[in-house]
DNA sequence: CCTATAACTGAAATCGATTTCAGTTTTGAT
DNA sequence: ATCAAAACTGAAATCGATTTCAGTTATAGG
């Protein structure tokens, strides 16, 4: 069924038939209700990849994220989806496991006049990241990682590890353990790491390098790095730099029969759905990704409107949760 | 950047650069080598929009989800973005925030011809999902429920509640509480208590309804159903019919002073990734989400390839996972 | 050298919508 | 009754690709 085949079982031209679909331009009441009648019977819908030829608009936006199936990625996806369906716009998801060059990939492909705009996650941003998404003619944003010349959509990082940091000395441990990931990840390997280092520097305690470990995003890594700590030193405390490290770091504990935090203390960064209700409740940090997502869904709908591209750097709110992971070592 | 400019940089017609872009037809060596170049240098991607509507296809995918930010639903899209990408396809993505109108919307949205197939990941499926669904063109595969006339991919829940149920009958409970979802949900709210039932039938156990509670899919109401069995009764077992459930009941537990799985046992069934790092580690059952999504994929771009709809019904294997949070009362 | 076939090329139709444009009918004010 | 403006309508161009079709040039076999 296509737009001729309605104008004609309504014995009117398809210009009408889009004019009534689209309620645009002057249809006489007749005609126009001649029109839905036959729309009606048969269940007509209009061809969407014809409307957004004609209409130079997919009212679709892409969404590159490192990996869907990770608490972050498919929180952040969640707030973009609502605030595109308020905007009736539709996602489409490009998945890179990880890959840098997929997200390259990716990026050239969904600019082509797939999408409206796009919303990346972005892990390691190259230059040839920023040189293409320059080049593009849509709206991107970046979601996690400042990019200069982007509107981007971040947590203040540094802030919040530097107030995890601080908790942790507040409590009187001077022996404190690192866990961390590759630097090529700005946000998550490096800045977490250097509000580490600045504090415990600002605190007076010196930085010893074997108590720092660094892995990948994994559980396990949590678990082998937090291995190799306590056979190199004897940290009464340790900052994972996400959640899952910490867990796989307690875990580790555990089997060593160390108590958590009565031996060790661990805090984790990003607050994964269960981390409250692990024992012990994790102390962590919680970072409003879906909020994120909503922001910078807000931020591209903006931008396609209003046809300008702003670039903008917008610090979404985290929250210090401290939970049973960190004791007091002054009470 | 179209079609028509690189032909006239490259001093041809569109229709030899279109030759040359899909490797089909006779060009001339020079020629191929001259729009080659005349690519390379400009970076002519070609619009995909057209490119869908002439070919009649758009090689995209559309995936109908409850809630992305589910473990579920992500594990399963990651699984079909696995398969998509050795296809070169995209995923659309349609997060219906479990509301069933969203559902046929989306079904009747994404059906004209801006995707190739669809996969939907159904909760309830009425009778107007399956008339609507039947008189679609294109290939539907349902995860996670069965429904007649559509190939579905799911896991045979009946056996694996009832393997669990097995497992803690023959750990010596008698006392087996159960703590369920509404049974809209067929395969989560009714297959699932179907087997505790029929299983505590089977092994001669009577069925004390005070041991029964029936709340949502957060593991608030898993604490709250917990709170409610322990008021009317005292279970040495529970089984809840997902792992978040089980962590609510868990928590509930603790925070009564009574100890798991020394005093009450339970056992949860989904095995959400961090389950495992429970304390006490969850006994549960795995369910191969991620396959879900691969199977399910490669049924659709069969289905697409061979432009025929099989119906057919796919069992995913799952695995019980014993772990520590039952106990054998017999040891 | 001739001719049948293969190799090559571009004009034009097509996919399914929207929109301009030019033309026709209605309406309303005088 | 008249006429300008408003209301209405459909033919045709358009969006950016692909493909058929008809025509031209090169190749090879006899």
């Amino acid at each position: 069924m296509k737009i001729k085949d309605i104008a004609k079982l309504a014995g009117v031209s398809p210009a009408t038939v889009s004019r009534v679909m689209n309620n645009n331009g002057y249809v006489k009441h007749e005609k126009r209700q001649a029109v839905e009648k036959v729309i009606r019977e048969v269940g007509y819908q209009p061809n969407e990849i014809a409307k957004s030829l004609k209409n130079q608009k997919s009212h679709m936006i892409g969404v590159i994220v490192p990996k869907i199936s990770t608490e972050t990625a498919s929180r952040v996806v969640d707030g973009i989806t609502k605030v595109a369906k308020q905007h009736n716009y539709q996602l489409i998801i490009a998945n890179t496991n990880l890959q840098i060059e997929e997200e390259i990939k990716y990026l050239k492909f969904l600019s082509n006049k797939l999408v409206d705009g796009i919303i990346m996650m972005a892990t390691e941003v190259t230059d040839e990241h920023k040189k293409l998404a320059q080049s593009l003619a849509i709206p991107i944003v970046m979601v996690g990682q400042h990019v200069e010349g982007f509107t981007s959509i971040v947590h203040d990082d540094y802030r919040a590890a530097k107030l995890m940091i601080d908790h942790i000395i507040a409590c009187g441990h001077k022996d404190i353990g690192f866990i961390g990931v590759d630097p090529k990840d700005i946000a998550v390997g490096q800045v977490r790491k250097q509000a580490y280092i600045d504090r415990l520097h600002e605190a007076g305690l010196s930085i010893n390098l074997d108590l720092i470990g660094i892995g990948d995003f994994s559980i396990e890594s949590g678990y082998k790095q937090m291995e190799g700590l306590l056979t190199r030193g004897k940290p009464t405390a340790v900052m994972a730099v996400t959640d899952h490290l910490a867990i796989g770091a307690i875990h580790c504990l555990h089997d060593q029969g160390l108590s958590v935090p009565n031996d060790v203390s661990v805090a984790g960064l990003g607050d994964v759905k269960l981390a409250k209700y692990f024992s012990p409740p994790l102390t962590t940090v919680h970072y409003g990704f879906k909020t994120s997502g909503i922001v910078a869904a807000e931020h591209v709908f903006n931008m396609i409107k209003q046809k300008q591209v702003v670039s903008d750097k917008v610090v979404i709110d985290f929250e210090v949760k401290i939970r049973k992971s960190v004791t007091n070592l002054k009470s």
